[in-house]
DNA sequence: ATATATAATTAGGCTCACCTAAAATAATAT
DNA sequence: ATATTATTTTAGGTGAGCCTAATTATATAT
């Protein structure tokens, strides 16, 4: 039905959507899928014939219900592989994306219930990401980053908004995890970096591009 | 490196060698890989370029030390994906062919080697066919068709010959797994069919294509 | 408003892995 | 040995998914 190179098509228009809130550009996903503009265009015009987008000529394009759909599904498989990887083979959660990345094209609707099962349902990836059901369904938590809090505030750790591997090995070398609580105890008027109680133990001073990144709940 | 197509043909031409022990012909090829002769031909063209293969025109191929090591590490592959889908996952024997069929193409050694601890080293899969290890060697065990012992003789079920689904799920129907013994109490003269004492209790009749087809060892 | 820079599209082309139809080769039967 | 049949190969072609170079459209700066 839906080939490879559709499906990580989907899946990225998927993601530059939610994080622009706009439509996504021809340039936008040459950059993310590394194909040349041309290329792009030439696929989506193709893929809006199929009905898995719409595409406004020289604008961009947004998913169709059916493409989301499928969008949401691939990225279903790609956070529940992610959370095997982590859970169960004991890989760091900066080692799974590529693997994820081939599993999640694996077509058996049978192998991703029993996956889900045998994972007892997670609601979330090893990196916070929210896990949608079969539907496409999935409970939107309140978190912000930390950034967005006040002194005194008190928070939990539940996800990261940058995903890169020097990132996650930031936090790793400094021992963050998700779940830690972070007390707000001062912000540096100078370089608006974050001083915090962490798990009401040891404190630590977190730049403003760090704690732009990280999401937290109020606890 | 090696594409998805390289590694099916690589991994049906060393099982049809297995079999026949003689050269892989095209039509064989054709046949089992649902591809036009004359593609196979084209492609087989290529891959003997490539060192993957020795081809000679009008004879078939062999798998060169190269090929053979990558169709043994789709093997290990493969095999180990099955023992997973069945022991963790909770999968029938008969139905997780089509799944490993696509997880044997996943690319990464760490997952592999995590896949394999994660198991318990296993050395064999579901249907009793041994996991070649990650240099491709596998012992081979001495295990024969039920059909070549004689009356008096007990044996363990080890594996099967034939890997088609009525032919598992007959077995199932019958109750009849892997590390069961059969006693061989008498052979029909007319249509050498067995009756054996499974596991020192109930009695069975097997028929000639049936005993053909499960492996087992003396014990 | 016009020039310049950036982004998107069109046109033409490539490789991979397949196809069909026709020709050549090999195996089998008479 | 020759005819028939089956198998393999050659020749030419297709669609998917990419490419570069050239063109057109849009956004930005003066």
């Amino acid at each position: 039905m839906t080939s490879l190179a559709e499906e990580n098509y989907l899946k990225e228009i998927y993601k530059l959507h939610e994080k622009s809130g706009a439509m996504v550009t021809t340039s936008a996903l040459a950059e993310t899928l590394q194909i040349n503009a041309a290329s792009v265009t030439d696929f989506i015009k193709k893929m809006a014939t199929k009905k898995l987008i719409s595409y406004e000529k020289s604008k961009g394009v947004i998913l169709t219900e059916q493409g989301r759909q499928i969008a949401l599904n691939i990225i279903r498989k790609h956070r529940l592989w992610e959370v095997w990887l982590v859970n169960k083979l004991n890989f760091k959660w900066d080692e799974v994306h590529e693997i994820a990345e081939q599993l999640e094209h694996v077509i058996s609707n049978e192998l991703i219930e029993k996956l889900d099962e045998h994972l007892g349902y997670p609601k979330s990836d090893p990196h916070g990401d929210l896990i949608p059901d079969a539907k496409g369904r999935f409970v939107k938590n309140s978190s912000k980053p930390l950034l967005d809090y006040k002194v005194g505030d008190n928070t939990k750790f539940v996800g990261v908004a940058e995903h890169s591997n020097s990132f996650l090995q930031y936090l790793t070398k400094n021992n963050i995890k998700l779940g830690d609580e972070f007390l707000v105890e001062s912000i540096e008027e100078f370089d608006s970096s974050f001083h915090v109680k962490v798990n009401k133990k040891d404190k630590k001073n977190l730049s403003k591009e760090v704690v732009k990144n990280l999401f937290v709940i109020a606890v």
